[in-house]
DNA sequence: GCATTATCATGCTG
DNA sequence: CCAGCATGATAATG
């Protein structure tokens, strides 16, 4: 049975796969991909308009219609923009096609996507106007969309994780906030790109990362939950066609090899040793194999921070170059693809490979000037990088990782200490740690910062819990390999080797305590300047059972606070201004010496990925009082949202 | 239209 | 560290 003869387009007849036999896949001229030439040809990464001219990711557009078939053939994929009932559909239209079948496919679409949340339909209205979707965003999204759904999504997971954790301990109890939440947003209408389709997604870049399978979902990168295979059919006039959309590679098969753009992935089924059947994801994908249709795919990786988690990063769009059949370890037949990366698209999976390199010291990277800047004074080494130009070294400076007070005129708080044995508990409120909180634990199981709050109150070197205690996740040092690196134009800036989960600790801004900046220093943190205010809590309207009645964002500093990095400083200073940051501030106070004092402490905004630029906002100066400094400056943070000057 | 099914998830226990 | 268990959500399938 060999599937290359291109008469037959069931090259596997249920019950007789010769299982020795490697499966040839030559390609079938007839299946190859067929784009109209309309409108609604799906673009590689998703991002052309209906009513522009299509794009052709193929070269010139093909005709394979030339060679007729002998045998009645499947309805060529023709788009993937499945139209709205009554939406109009001119290019098809005109063709004098029949679209009776994507408007059954897209009417059973919508209405089985809203069954679930017909129940709480006026919750999606509300919800909606509250989280500021459209329909159409819905349908289909874009990098804002996609990041307002992913800040959601992880605003009330953290939310529930954090009820969770106070919860008494009751044996049936499973911890599955990421599940809630998801379902939460589903159901409500908070996810985008609801609308299949065969390659990129508008809004989720090559390189992108996330931490559960549902951020995957409500995103639309990946619309199965637990399935490695995302695929769908076309309902077609003779038969319907299985495409495979995406894949998640766990890396549980051996599927990664020695080359970063081969991936070979196992089908599914086959359980107890019964051989794989082609079904399902396994023909959806020997399909998208003969079309040569472009497949995402997602590669699941172990999360250098976190050895219980995971973390997916969307490695771009490959095609299925070969498949075949070999016996498994338990003796069935398993179906093998060999994906192959198609070129031109941003380094992703072969990044990290490149890092973990560098990190295990095998091979030396171009530009490392320093392995560790802070001399030892850091847990993990931060490497000093310049790729750009000669210069050696930023300008001179002292290693400290926290706060010096110099003839500052700050008012120390009072002092205040529990008395938990061992770790102090969520949910016990005989701990006065947790009750200065508002009663909530800042921070979940594994270390994450819950919700921005006007001031966080950490346990203290006094405290009788153990330094293990959770609630001291500022003071514990870097969780990750920093590096400081030179930038193009802005000079030097802060990057980290490894991937940071929304809402980590990333460091606290080191540097002398002053009463006012001096008008040449560019290494100022000071909290009376205007900063861009920005939601990043859950929702309370989301869930009524995650809500509380003190949900601000606002800060609320006892006094000014006004530090300087010039002299002594942490990776802080090298922290450059973005109008759209990725890392975000929170005042943080404990207690040393007897005294309080506030930090200013710096927590991922969202997931960045490796080698990304970490940034927040600098804020600005002179409206409230205080003068503009004299070094205000041009923003150079290319940032859509980029407010022009800062400082 | 509704229930069933399959699935490279998670978190936790042993 | 890993195997195994319980609880699951999604969308295709029947």
């Amino acid at each position: 049975m060999q599937g290359g003869s291109g008469q037959s387009s069931m090259p596997f007849p249920s019950g007789s796969i010769d299982k020795t036999r490697v499966y040839d896949v030559k390609p079938l001229r007839s299946l190859d991909p067929v784009f109209p030439n309309s409108a609604q040809a799906p673009s590689s990464d998703g991002t052309c308009p209906s009513g522009f001219s299509p794009f052709f990711p193929f070269g010139a557009p093909q005709v394979p219609q030339a060679s007729p078939p002998r045998v009645p053939m499947p309805t060529p994929i023709r788009a993937y923009r499945i139209p709205e009932p009554g939406e109009e559909t001119p290019a098809r239209a005109s063709n004098g096609e029949s679209t009776d079948n994507q408007k059954r496919a897209a009417s059973n679409k919508s209405r089985s996507s809203q069954k679930k949340a017909k129940k709480s339909q006026d919750l999606q209205i509300d919800v909606s106007s509250l989280i500021g979707l459209s329909t159409s965003d819905r349908e289909e999204g874009n990098r804002d969309v996609v990041n307002v759904v992913l800040m959601t999504f992880d605003g009330l997971r953290r939310r529930l994780s954090q009820l969770e954790d106070a919860k008494e301990l009751t044996p049936g109890l499973v911890k599955r906030a990421d599940m809630k939440a998801g379902n939460v947003l589903m159901s409500t209408g908070i996810r985008t790109n609801m609308k299949k389709r065969i390659g990129g997604v508008p809004g989720v870049e090559v390189g992108d990362i996330f931490y559960f399978r549902l951020e995957l979902c409500v995103v639309g990168l990946h619309s199965q939950s637990m399935g490695g295979i995302d695929y769908t059919t076309i309902r077609g006039e003779y038969e319907d066609e299985a495409v495979a959309l995406g894949i998640v590679s766990s890396g549980k098969y051996d599927d990664h090899t020695e080359d970063s753009n081969i991936l070979i992935y196992s089908g599914q089924g086959g359980e107890k040793g019964d051989d794989q059947k082609l079904e399902r994801g396994n023909l959806a994908l020997d399909r998208s194999s003969r079309r040569k249709n472009e497949v995402r795919v997602i590669r699941g990786m172990k999360d250098p921070a976190n050895p219980n988690s995971k973390v997916y990063l969307y490695d771009g769009l490959y095609k299925v170059q070969d498949t075949w059949i070999e016996k498994g370890k338990s003796g069935g037949g398993v179906f093998k693809y060999k994906f192959e990366r198609i070129p031109g698209q941003a380094s992703a999976f072969a990044l990290w490979k490149s890092i973990e390199k560098w990190k295990a010291g095998v091979t030396s990277r171009t530009g490392l000037i320093l392995p560790d800047i802070s001399s030892g004074a850091e847990k993990f080494p931060v490497s000093l990088v310049n790729d750009v130009d000669g210069e050696k070294a930023p300008g001179y400076f002292t290693y400290l990782h926290s706060l010096r007070y110099s003839k500052s005129s700050i008012v120390p708080l009072a002092p205040d200490r529990c008395n938990c044995v061992k770790d102090c508990v969520p949910g016990d409120l005989n701990c006065s740690c947790i009750r200065r909180n508002e009663g909530d634990y800042p921070y979940t199981g594994n270390g994450i910062l819950v919700s921005r709050k006007p001031l966080v109150h950490e346990c203290g070197p006094l405290c009788q819990c153990f330094p293990t205690c959770k609630n001291r996740i500022s003071q514990t040092g870097l969780k990750y390999h920093m590096e400081v690196f030179k930038t193009k134009d802005r000079g030097w800036g802060l990057r980290s080797l490894d991937p940071i989960r929304v809402g980590t600790f990333i460091c606290e801004y080191a540097g002398e305590v002053v009463d006012r900046a001096r008008d040449n220093d560019e290494y100022v943190f000071d909290t009376t300047r205007n900063f861009n205010p920005f939601k990043w809590n859950y929702e309370p309207k989301l869930l009524e059972e995650a809500s509380t009645n003190d949900a601000s964002e606002e800060y609320n500093i006892p006094s000014p606070l006004i530090i300087s990095a010039k002299n002594v400083g942490n990776v802080a200073r090298f922290m450059n201004h973005s109008c759209s940051p990725n890392v975000f501030w929170q005042p943080v106070v404990y207690e040393e010496n007897n005294q309080s004092f506030v930090h200013i402490v710096f927590f991922a905004l969202r997931h960045i990925p490796p080698l990304t630029e970490l940034t927040y906002d600098y804020g600005i100066a002179g409206s409230a009082g205080s003068s503009a400094p004299k070094w205000r400056r041009k923003c150079l943070c290319g940032s859509s949202k980029c407010r022009g000057s800062f400082g």
